[in-house]
DNA sequence: AATGAATGAGTATTCATTCAT
DNA sequence: GATGAATGAATACTCATTCAT
């Protein structure tokens, strides 16, 4: 696209004016265009997707979602923002607050299932199509989940020096490790029958955080190869 | 398609496909096809790929790729395919094998991670790209990983009853969780320095299987919220 | 329409119809909007136009210049129209004005490269893009053309009869040449460097009429072909 | 378009292969989508032109132009490039030879206006569209046209320090005016009336190059304003 | 075994225009 | 007078696929 002073602004971080339209307030309707885009996103991928199928989900023509972004690509980037968004300032607050490593890991986990049941297509999209995001964008978000990546280390690190872990834990392969299995869920989340958040949080937190603090033997398994 | 906004980087120098254009056995050749249509899809998604884009990396036509393959379609079916076969087997091994059950489950996920090593875009492709595939085909290749999970799934249900493993642990859960973390892997294995299979297979074995055993006591933090 | 190449450059600072938002009268504010699309049809042709970039340049949206005409079409004809009006007057005035044939051309010259001064871009998209307008307009406008042409054609016919300008000009082509040297300078009027009207009418004054009246021996070169 | 590896090269300056399929060689038939393109490009004008109008001169599917142009704008490029072509090399031709100004000047004329005969449309679209062109284009094909410009302005200055053109001879002006009339030529040649091409040699030659021979009079009309 | 040429069915995006407020 | 929201009709461009050679 070239340089373009463009008096026309797609207002999807709308302006403030109210007025009643077909359904409600334009910010209202500009939320909706983006949470059609990410439902789609997740279902078909970025590039399965259709922008008639997002306008299809709305009920309105094609041209009109552009009035709303700019491009598909720059819808991506909003959902995936929105998809990043508030898992840094969650995962700081436990951080920061008292409580032992552990029991922080129990937290970090919480929140961050917490986070699919409330805004699972953002996440979900943000998880498997932020690698189409344009290189700027990337970078950007990029920048983002690697800080909340490190904020979750570090309250591994911290539990390893203060004894709270174990000692020999790759606090690295942990955090990966530890969000990969949150990650999984958003597979499988509201496909299970019969698990909830609170019993996914439950045992996923038996399967991770815990278990570091043993010490057991299944040593020998490792030496086979 | 206007505007296209991301930027491909270019695969062709330097894949394993590229260099030598075999010359050897129609069926190497193949292969090759094969191995290439598995790499852009897993680094692209199924359809972000263009068959232009899997031409290259084999220095051919695009339209000379027919001859090996029916349509991107059945591309796709072959890379899931080849993607989860020896799954099961090796799975199947181990099940049977005597031993406990944490033994096994290391054993679990070594192998599981070991076929990142040996055919990762393969694997890759079919984690993120399977539901992509014809209604036919998803089918088969769903029965498939059913029945590999089931089989996971049995070894934590044995170790149960038999006492190696902890009583209230929710089989499922388990082994939704270990696939996950397992799986998790495709993102960063080769990307984080440092982390070697062998140094995996026992960092997430200690996370995984050998945290069901104990029953420590963080168990306060989840009464919060 | 996808992929846009070339580059835009906004418009929007530092155009005289931009600075002063003029809350003086309605008409005014008309003669600006047309002054606008004059403008950006000048600069980027009709149908490379947008009327957003209209809207821009006056800082209003562009729904607003519906306000002001009907259609981008009658706009390109409101435009042609004002590029048109003038010449014939004032080439009337000359024609019938006492004085030599080479005389009245000199004048003719003067008015027709003056035009360009007062309203070089009605001229411009007049020359340029007037075969864009609409059939009845084009017609209209295209007989306004012909009216003046026939004008200027009838000095040098007067001219030739009574012996101030040399027997065998060719009338037909000495009016279309001249008006084609004149007509060109809308392509580097204000863009060649200390080049201005006074001289340019001087100087092609005496490159187009004054020839005329010379009967030189450059002739054997037209028998090469 | 992001960067590329292309290994389908449309053959735009094509292959010297030979198939004969539907209408001829190959490159032949790349001629011929270039031609088109000239044609409607000329007619309407870059933005004015459709590529579906280019393909239904053709009598191709519009998306088979894809396989000879990688773009409407590449197309532009390849038309105006042939469209400068031949000019600089004929000019240079005419300036090294022997003979007076003048003569040279005619040669100049007339080898100009023998190009609108052989390929109208490409000039047509290059005096027309080339504002049109991407940036880089617009800057190479600028510096082709500036050159040829400059050898056209030495022949004149080289006129006036011999002595054959007039001391007070505009150069600058001398040669944009007398390309301004050949180039004007593009918008009447062929539809003007018993206009041949040798006549229009004739007397735009006595209109331009021999006029600036003379010293006549009419020096008093420009002294009115 | 390979490919040049062609094409059908999309697909994102643009843009003039409308209309209720 | 002005504009926000919406839309219809294009329109350039893509891409998997075919087929004769």
């Amino acid at each position: 696209m070239p340089t373009r002073t463009n008096t026309r602004r797609p207002l999807v971080a709308g302006s403030v004016a109210t007025t009643k339209r077909s359904t409600g307030s334009p910010r209202k309707r500009a939320n909706e265009v983006i949470e059609a885009a990410a439902s789609v996103f997740a279902l078909r991928g970025y590039h399965g997707a259709t922008t008639q199928e997002i306008a299809d989900l709305l009920r309105i023509r094609q041209a009109t979602l552009y009035y709303y972004f700019a491009s598909k690509d720059t819808a991506l980037e909003l959902v995936c923002q929105r998809g990043v968004e508030g898992f840094i300032e969650r995962a700081n607050e436990v951080a920061t607050s008292s409580g032992s490593a552990p029991d922080k890991i129990a937290n970090l986990i919480r929140y961050h299932l917490k986070a699919f049941e409330e805004k699972q297509p953002y996440v979900k999209t943000f998880l498997n199509e932020r690698k189409h995001l344009s290189d700027d964008a990337r970078k950007k978000i990029g920048r983002l989940s690697r800080r909340y990546e490190s904020i979750v280390q570090n309250v591994f690190e911290t539990g390893v020096k203060e004894g709270s872990l174990r000692k020999d834990l790759n606090c690295r392969l942990a955090t990966l490790g530890m969000l990969g299995v949150c990650n999984s869920a958003a597979e499988w989340y509201g496909k299970e029958p019969g698990i909830t958040l609170v019993a996914m949080t439950k045992h996923l937190t038996q399967l991770i955080s815990l278990g570091s603090q043993c010490n057991q033997a299944v040593q020998h398994s490792k030496s086979k190869r």
